[in-house]
DNA sequence: TATAATTATCTCGAATTCGAGATAATGAAG
DNA sequence: CTTCATTATCTCGAATTCGAGATAATTATA
């Protein structure tokens, strides 16, 4: 095989890797997004909560660093977690530039409840692959993701 | 370590994956958008273009099926790629409810030169493993795709 | 101190996606 | 042939996300 097929090959493999990635987190998304469903949260809304109910208070900018998502949409995910109750704003007293996001009773409530059974969801979800697979595809991901991240 | 413990290292380690796999992809994604956009071209309405320009003229409904997006987008796509003039509505003579999606000559030209230059800088942003490693992760996708999608 | 640069949050309008339901054509069953 | 179910596409309104830019507070610098 000369070189030029060979890297016609390796193409098609990258482009097969990137297509069956997108495919499986689609299924997997699905699924966890049908087990936050009956909660009413959405996906970020849940990442939201999730991430003040394990962290902590968070400074408004500092969740949209985490969740990913840009801080015009942060404001209107908080607007929306704070209409249900489940969060408020706290004005910062050392900085008045800053807002933190803390959670309310009824969101610790909400998660004590939920969270457990949202960690065995996704557990069962990712059933397909045995432990010691898993651990071997969070080890490459994590390669393919830092690398595509540096570029 | 009794078994509760051993069950809640596993479901950590579940959780840990789909975090890890959601935040490569993104890291992915987000590259592979930086190389379509400069044709004015989002990632769902390069995609239909790809089906079309690889697989030839589509109803407009395995479109959706293939591309995975509701009937209600695909219509919205396909009215902005015809926009463009990249593709155009062919009714289908035998069927009255179907209508084609077929690529244009400008189409086919922007692909053309197009379609060998977004490969390769999918191959670049995947470089971070080798073909081997991808191999095995193409098939350890499947495996935990499929489960998931099955459930 | 005054000025400039940076940081945090928010507002607004646009883009994208979805779901429910409308419309029209086809196929199946009696 | 009529009626009913199915299929394909589209319309519409709502939800979500983004980017650009506004506002206000803080920090750095001359």
């Amino acid at each position: 095989m000369n070189n030029q097929n060979k890297n016609q090959q390796e193409e098609e493999l990258s482009l097969k890797l990137f297509i069956v990635l997108t495919r499986a987190l689609e299924s997997i998304k699905r699924r966890v997004e049908e087990d936050i469903k009956c909660l009413g949260l959405n996906p970020t809304e849940f990442a939201v909560l999730e991430l003040i109910y394990n962290k902590g208070d968070q400074p408004i900018q500092k969740i949209g660093q985490k969740v990913l998502i840009a801080s015009s949409s942060i404001t209107y995910v908080v607007d929306k977690l704070e209409k249900k109750n489940l969060l408020k704003r706290r004005p910062c007293p050392k900085d008045r530039r800053i807002t933190y996001a803390t959670i309310t009773t009824a969101g610790t409530e909400l998660m004590n409840d939920v969270f457990p059974k949202h960690k065995s969801a996704i557990q069962e979800i990712c059933a397909g692959l045995e432990n010691n697979e898993k651990k071997l595809m969070i080890q490459q991901l994590k390669k393919l993701g830092y690398y595509a991240q540096g570029l």
